[in-house]
DNA sequence: CTGTTAGCGCTTTCAA
DNA sequence: TTGAAAGCGCTAACAG
């Protein structure tokens, strides 16, 4: 901000017409006759004059930005889901401003309080664990929230976007039943994640309805942790099917069976969960839940619009329907 | 921005004193005595107060907000990049606004007018595309600007971050060389993207060197489009080694080579770009190029700081060094 | 249909 | 060390 922008003033002058004409050329269009409108935009161009997004929003009390709170980018459901929050965000007129909620010292008091502090019209709420001290947080806030991808206690009435998680294991694991499989392990992540919960209720209530004894393999997201335990695990545990709650910890289940000479998928059924690109490039290739992640984003960022515009919503929580690829790591 | 929230004046009123003496606590709290700022910061804490950013962002004539344009979340490097920038961003106390820049029908004047409308006191961009479009943008832009991960021409002089992807393809390509390849294949994407070219310089430089042909297949980042061109194109031509410019086209041919029952690393020797989980979860593992693009992001969120602070830079055009990582798919 | 006039909530001289 | 007052660039009544 060290050059001098071209102002509000400055157009108005130029067109001979007061601040506020140009005020409503820019918001109101039609309250203004035809031909000042089309000078004022001449001039308006000419200027290459932008309106002040700041003095705009403290004048209007609304800032058109939204914010999202995100914990980790590189995570395949955030990037996907943040893609079409962008896209419907730009179409809508909202500019988007980001909330990291994993940092290395930071609070869930700090990211509530950064967000307040930046007057967003809205947010919509990525980070998959959602604390008690976040719904309080939650619940003070004056502009809407919306909670994608996020599943929360059943008396919480926040508008939210999933899809049926427990659903989707549950069908899964009861194919693999029907398969005549017997060993179904679920490879799950160390950390708690509600929504891998409810995966593993969904496995479980299949396994519970065939009277079949579960097998939880708890372990890391990441590959060189992955590797040895399982490994370990497999070694030692006879199992004929597995379900890993992310396709890459699928993928790394995958590579151990195998490399410990299991036949996949005749000895070992392996399906994963969210059909990212790393599913494709698994050997063989990786069944899997598709979560239309990006479709996530793009409803949740359409439910919020229509709150941030006092609007009802016409359904509180939003279910998205999910796929089921099969790829050559299952049978049929 | 429903409820009412707390302001300046309502802590200058309990804490009897002028709005002015709030906001100096706040900014300048060494220029205050003692005890009223005391008495002052706990008012604030008793009320929760939170400067409202907008009208300080106007007020002062910087908004504390910085723009950081992307092209796509979902790729591996930008959402890297973007945890790193979020890190260093949140200690310095700016917020991110991010613009997205492949949109539907987004021209980079709408992206640029965005960024400009805005206010950011400064603006990271991480597109790979930079036209001469984007380039005229962004020397009228009033605020610094910093580049991170992508290369411009050699005339340029805005402030860049970057690693060698010339040297280190040169580097690699050498290798396979020295281990006697004389067939090397570099699979490059169809569309062009400057760091990609500058991979390609590398590896044409390594093998004019030795004298020996070039062989470049340009095809998709997709897997799914990749599987049937690569397919066809090594069953019509003898490859001994295979250079992938992102590790997702690597682990594509590694795996497609291995169907056609090539051994790999004893026939072809593959290698990567990037060290994402991908090149982890391949099998064999693949070799590749580790790219630190979380280093990138902070080290370019650092000099944009800089910048913003009116210091000079001490290097314009950063280098970060990169590693080679020797797995699997690769011979020692 | 257009202009005048108050602010939005804060920072920042300038005096006191 | 503190307060008064003038804006920052814009929107939004209210008149005309």
């Amino acid at each position: 901000m060290k050059k001098s922008k071209v102002t509000i003033y400055e157009v108005a002058g130029k067109a001979n017409v007061s601040l506020a004409t140009v005020s409503r050329v820019l918001n109101y269009p039609e309250k203004v006759k035809a031909s000042t409108r089309e000078r004022v935009m001449g001039v308006i161009n000419e200027l290459g004059y932008r309106p002040n997004a700041i003095a705009r929003g403290l004048a209007s009390r609304k800032s058109t930005f939204i914010g999202i709170v995100v914990p980790d980018f590189s995570r395949a459901s955030v990037a996907e889901a943040v893609n079409g929050i962008a896209l419907l965000a730009n179409q809508y007129g909202y500019q988007i401003l980001v909330f990291p909620a994993e940092g290395e010292n930071r609070s869930s008091k700090d990211v509530w309080a950064d967000v307040v502090a930046s007057q967003v019209d809205g947010v919509l709420y990525l980070n998959d664990l959602v604390t008690d001290k976040d719904v309080e947080y939650m619940n003070t806030m004056s502009v809407p929230i919306v909670i994608a991808n996020v599943l929360l206690d059943k008396d919480q009435t926040m508008p939210t976007v999933n899809i049926d998680y427990e659903r989707a294991a549950y069908e899964i694991t009861k194919k693999l039943i029907s398969r005549g499989r017997k060993q179904i392990m679920l490879a799950q992540t160390r950390r708690e994640y509600s929504m891998n919960n409810a995966k593993e209720i969904g496995y479980l209530r299949a396994l519970k309805e065939a009277g079949i004894d579960p097998i939880v393999l708890r372990t890391s997201g990441k590959p060189h942790v992955n590797y040895p335990v399982v490994t370990d695990f497999l070694r030692k545990t006879t199992v004929d099917a597995i379900i890993g709650v992310r396709d890459s910890i699928a993928v790394a289940c995958l590579n151990v069976a195998m490399d410990l000479g299991h036949n996949v998928p005749n000895d070992i059924e392996v399906y994963g969960f969210q059909n990212t690109r790393t599913a494709l490039l698994a050997r063989p290739q990786l069944s899997t839940i598709d979560v239309p992640t990006f479709e996530i984003g793009k409803r949740s960022m359409e439910m919020l619009s229509i709150l941030m515009n006092d609007e009802p919503l016409d359904q509180n929580a939003v279910i998205i329907p999910y796929g089921i690829v099969e790829r050559g790591s299952t049978k049929q």
